[in-house]
DNA sequence: TGCTTAATGTGCGATACCGTACAAACACGC
DNA sequence: GCGTGTTTGTACGGTATCGCACATTAAGCA
């Protein structure tokens, strides 16, 4: 059908899926429904059961940890290199923190207990997921890192390159009051360190609305955490080919 | 044999090895070796294949991120409730951060191939691991947040207390420089944070080894973060539990 | 067009933590 | 007992960020 082929299409836009062989890839097909995702849907939330997991198309999830009081801190981003609902498969059935639509496109949308039976089998699905697991701890680990050591402006550039990484577009959806609360500050800091990325000419901004103008500058001004990141991914992602 | 009698008693030290069934403990336990661990050892290095994991028993690991130039950040600690050597069971090999042994006692060694071949078998063994991976994320997540909203004083609480329950003894044996690196800050911070917790009468230290003395004034000036990853701790173990 | 609301700019005092440096106290080997 | 090195205490100026409060500007809607 005319309608099958167009998904199938646009999952291959989430790398996770992309990197299934067909086989694969046939038998989790009828299960995957292309959704559209709004801003600030919340896609699972804290200690409720996560029923399915998402794979997302040119959309950004936040998960974040809501458990503190007052204030929620994003440690994870989830853009099209991945998937939203780890914990599912990991047995847990439910997590301390949230998943939070970010930048609203669309996603695939798939039941959990499917996915874990297909994930049960031991195939090429559980081989690249558990890579992605790999790939989301690292970045965990090193955001953990970065929040200590470094300066809200070199974190801002690296969270802006990584947000554009992921949505692999110029123009990025995104307020200060949101860039605030996702990097655990204030929005009169967001302020000022945008404003010095702007006046550098690095980015332009205006009314939620931000700019990529120079991106290899704003790579200087990011922390190293950026391309240590960025360098392990590609090694996880050619590891994840060897193989077939 | 006694000293495998000795040995298989000795693992069950590590909840992580006494949560599986007999059955597939025995088909781990002749590759399982009971080794002593050196402080500073370092059981992984950044970016090297990791060829063995760890089954910590009343030792201490930490996971750094030593990726960053010139400071290294603790991002987690594994003590007798998991594993070191994670990635070698996700695929990638390598790693960003290195292990390092921060308190010296003993462990179970294994082959990483070795394991790897039973966690493929889609076991007792998988089923644990995973939700090992799922309180470590967790962990490293809370810890992440922790850091930007956390002052000192309550994380050192929640640090020494995390220790603690670890170590299941109520001296430990931490020297303040050792601290100051592990939590991403100066020493004399910690000199300074640790003061306080003196002489309140909680802690009582000298060169290099810290007694708890009063758990309860401890956990009262831990952030929240501690007893969130408490409970969330003991529902995942409950979890494992619960189809057997 | 004007009104309302959301987004951004800015200022000011407070403070937690930094970097560095040095002094004191203790442990250990000879 | 005596040096030596490690651990801990302490001080001081500097600064990134906080908390709060208010002004300004743009976007959306009636």
């Amino acid at each position: 059908m005319a309608t099958d082929f167009l998904d199938q299409d646009l999952a291959l836009n989430n790398q996770l899926l992309a990197s299934l062989p067909a086989e694969d890839y046939q038998r989790l097909q009828p299960y995957l429904e292309h959704v559209n995702l709004t801003l600030g849907q919340v896609l699972y939330e804290v200690g409720e059961p996560i029923t399915h997991a998402y794979f997302p198309i040119r959309s950004l999830i936040s998960l974040i940890s809501s458990a503190l009081e007052h204030s929620e801190t994003e440690f994870g981003l989830v853009g099209n290199e991945g998937m939203v609902g780890i914990p599912a498969l990991l047995g847990g059935e439910s997590t301390l923190s949230s998943a939070i639509v970010q930048v609203a496109d669309s996603a695939m949308k798939i039941d959990a207990d499917i996915l874990k039976v297909e994930f049960a089998r031991g195939g090429a699905l559980q081989r690249q997921v558990l890579l992605y697991f790999q790939l989301f701890l690292t970045q965990t680990a090193q955001n953990a890192a970065c929040m200590v050591h470094h300066q809200l402006k070199p974190r801002l550039a690296r969270w802006l390159l990584s947000v554009q990484d992921r949505l692999e577009c110029d123009e990025l959806p995104l307020t200060q009051k949101y860039i605030a609360l996702l990097l655990g500050t204030r929005r009169a800091t967001i302020t000022e360190a945008a404003g010095h990325l702007q006046q550098a000419g690095m980015i332009r901004y205006s009314r939620g609305r931000i700019t990529i103008l120079d991106r290899d500058a704003l790579e200087q001004a990011a922390c190293e955490c950026y391309s240590l990141l960025r360098a392990e991914q590609s090694r996880l992602r050619a590891a994840s080919q060897t193989i077939y």
